[in-house]
DNA sequence: TTTAAATATTAGAGCAATCTAACATTTTAT
DNA sequence: ATAAAATGTTAGATTGCTCTAATATTTAAA
């Protein structure tokens, strides 16, 4: 086991490499708050250690090992947030923070008996799959909002973003994983939609929201 | 707030001056498994913060920011530890590691909803007094076992050691909080003590174990 | 009361994780 | 196709926490 640090960046390179594979130092550098060198030499430390593949001026992969260490912590986070809004009472809103800490608490007891305490739970507050204990995911993304076609009725599965600035929003608009949801018009100029919910309320998301919604027709 | 390290040097301080009010530099080294080096430049930086007061060659002592800060962190391993045995099912002698992560845990919305969960709580599975929100203990030390008299019997209240190896024995002997006891024999030359017990069985400890268990007449 | 033992401090070094400043490479735009 | 912009790397310094080796102080013993 690595230190936090470590953890950490071994976590943001999972989330961010996972839609193409890699991800850029820079990137790397944005989502973990530090400066350009300081990703650069951690990358080499953790390409000594076999948990990323490097070479100058490439992107940054994970190897089997990095990424069997990013599924554990992914696991332990997301098993955290279910626990704090099922077990503890606590919003789906503000989870993300504490989950950030528990996800280092090296204690397969713990993880066990949590797991346990909510029925080997599939997904978490947000929809997100939670990797079971040998890191296999059962994922099935289905179609982001954004992309739903007008006059089609889905139904929310997941929110890709866990920050609390994106759920206090969707908490105004009143929307909720399970939700089900019709397209009413989407518009050309800002790909902003207008959706009819089941609190007969019309209610406009604009791209950036939507993308982060995730439906089952 | 300090950092982790910080956080493990207040808490020992606080625990091992307890009984006279300070502790000396090798205590805390031996008690810390570092050097006595780095206790004699860690305690510089905790004075320059006001947390200790200290002198060359003299104890070291909390100020009341640093008892403070060690009694926000002996509540939060405290409640961490009940919350472990009542909602999560361990053995208390399996807790202990687990609330030496979750007492660093930083948020008081998760504190404060284990609290309610546990309905505020005065003691932790060990019969350890809990600090309350603002820092107060509620304690009440009774007797030591190894100080109780040839035929008095009382109940254990407490137990003033977590560690796993201790409440390993504990549980072996058959010892619980709560268990009514009779002292039966007091033997002068080791202070070991013969108990009889509910289980009917009588019960051999030696004083190393008796004196960490206490008890109410 | 001088010596020996126990305890504490200082000096100097190393590693993890970070930074700034300077330089290098790759991509994009004119 | 060259210049400009974006991105990445190296060098060198800093801070937190730790160490070993050498030195100093206090306490206990001969």
């Amino acid at each position: 086991m690595g230190s936090l640090t470590e953890e950490n960046y071994i976590k943001s390179i999972y989330a961010l490499s996972q839609a193409t594979g890699e991800v850029y130092v820079s990137e790397l550098a944005k989502k973990l708050e530090v400066k350009l060198p300081t990703v650069n030499s951690m990358i080499k430390r953790l390409a000594a250690k076999k948990l990323v593949a490097y070479a100058p001026y490439q992107g940054i992969k994970l190897t089997e090992k990095g990424k069997k260490e990013a599924l554990g912590i992914v696991r332990k986070h997301r098993l955290a947030e279910l626990f704090l809004v099922k077990v503890l009472g606590l919003g789906w809103e503000e989870v993300h923070d504490i989950a950030e800490q528990l996800e280092h608490v090296n204690s397969s007891r713990f993880y066990e008996r949590i797991d346990e305490l909510l029925d080997y739970p599939k997904f978490d507050p947000h929809g997100e799959p939670i990797p079971d204990s040998s890191g296999k995911i059962h994922a099935q993304k289905g179609t982001s909002l954004s992309d739903l076609a007008e006059g089609l009725t889905a139904t929310i599965t997941a929110v890709t973003e866990d920050e609390k600035s994106f759920l206090d929003h969707l908490n105004a608009k009143g929307l909720q994983i399970g939700d089900s949801v019709t397209v009413m018009k989407r518009e050309f100029f800002d790909g902003s939609i207008t959706l009819q919910h089941k609190s007969k309320k019309e209610i406009l998301l604009t791209h950036q929201v939507a993308e982060r919604i995730w439906v089952e027709v």
